[in-house]
DNA sequence: ATCGTTCCGATGCAGTTGCATCGGAACGAA
DNA sequence: TTCGTTCCGATGCAACTGCATCGGAACGAT
């Protein structure tokens, strides 16, 4: 066996190069020149790695999916939220990316969005998160609106869709500057306290 | 007086081939050529019309706002709503560009929406397009709230923002597929009648 | 008819792009 | 060490990009 290389630690490292390139400037400003500079690695190296820009895209996309999804996952692991509904806040605000540390990841989140209404393949990747991002918010739903005596008659996977639709319309309006963080975060939280009072 | 061309229409013209051209392979796929192949002027007309190609995408975009915010305007003219609150559903509806007609224009919308992230002359007419919508959603709700007796107590400012996040969220779950459009017209009017019932 | 001005379309150009190619370095097996 | 395989980095290339340029057509004033 002759030289092997981690294939996959380094398609990780063009994928942070990827996303860092798409923060800057946006998902056409990313070129595989670009991209094997910022990864600090040869173009040759990038191009065995991915056999094509649009592979090296979907798996990048694929990347940053995870990582929110890893983010709502530690944020619901790490506070073991005495309510459903307080998890529930939680989850629904670490996954708008509203604070300002997670500027780059909404970004890039974004510059995909657009992305996949023209590439089918993107367009998969991310159907695919939604629908599990929508399926733990009707799973917390639920239980949220069980919780009190009496139960909160609801439809939760409707209810689920809704938070969805607005966190991502909200983190939108964050990144256009047509809302601040903090104001887009009072319009999550009215939103979710007003569900459990009607 | 030498020879006069009508250069206003003209740029119509070309802003409506951007967007047709952007709808089909988004905002990366728009070059001069193209556009000027497809609004059948010559690229030299193009040129004279924007000195660049930003400032051709600018006037796009500023049209496309243009076009929704008359929708909505019609939309409210036409049926002078037996209530603010009807009013209210009609308007927002007709933003969320649901329907299949208007997928191109919101496929346009969110391309640029995406580029806005990082131009910021296009951030700057987007967010003034914001602006006028949250005020015409505020008003509608402000008046919707005080007509029935008892006035309902909300705050329509902060509505209108929810009501604009949510509804841009939502074209982008339609976009890609992960609604479809009744399913997102439901959330939405579910939405607004869970807001009279508070 | 002639002129002067405005506009047009074609072409040129330097810079980039994604991708293909290739000689040689790196490394494990013998 | 020697060989065989795998990987690497540089370079090449055709296509395309936005923008500049320019000769001439179109057209109103004279």
């Amino acid at each position: 066996m002759p030289r092997q290389v981690d294939h996959a630690s380094r398609r990780l490292l063009i994928a942070e190069a990827v996303c860092r390139l798409a923060d800057e400037r946006g998902l056409e400003g990313v070129t595989l020149r670009d991209v094997a500079a910022r990864a600090e690695v040869s173009m040759g190296a990038v191009q065995r790695c991915f056999r094509t820009k649009e592979e090296m895209l979907v798996f990048a996309l694929g990347h940053v999916g995870e990582q929110v999804a890893a983010r709502v996952r530690a944020r619901l692991i790490r506070s073991p939220a005495q309510s459903a509904a307080t998890a529930l806040g939680h989850a629904a605000s670490e996954f708008a990316l509203l604070r300002d540390e997670h500027r780059a990841e909404a970004r890039v989140w974004l510059a995909f969005l657009a992305q996949a209404a023209i590439s089918a393949p993107l367009a998969e990747i991310l159907k695919t998160n939604y629908a599990a991002l929508e399926e733990s918010f009707t799973h917390l739903i639920t239980t949220a609106a069980a919780t009190p005596d009496p139960p909160i008659p609801l439809n939760p996977h409707h209810e689920a869709r809704t938070l969805l639709a607005l966190a991502d319309g909200l983190t939108t309006h964050v990144l256009l500057g047509h809302l601040t963080p903090p104001e887009a975060e009072t319009v999550l939280h009215t939103h979710l306290a007003n569900l459990w009072t009607a």
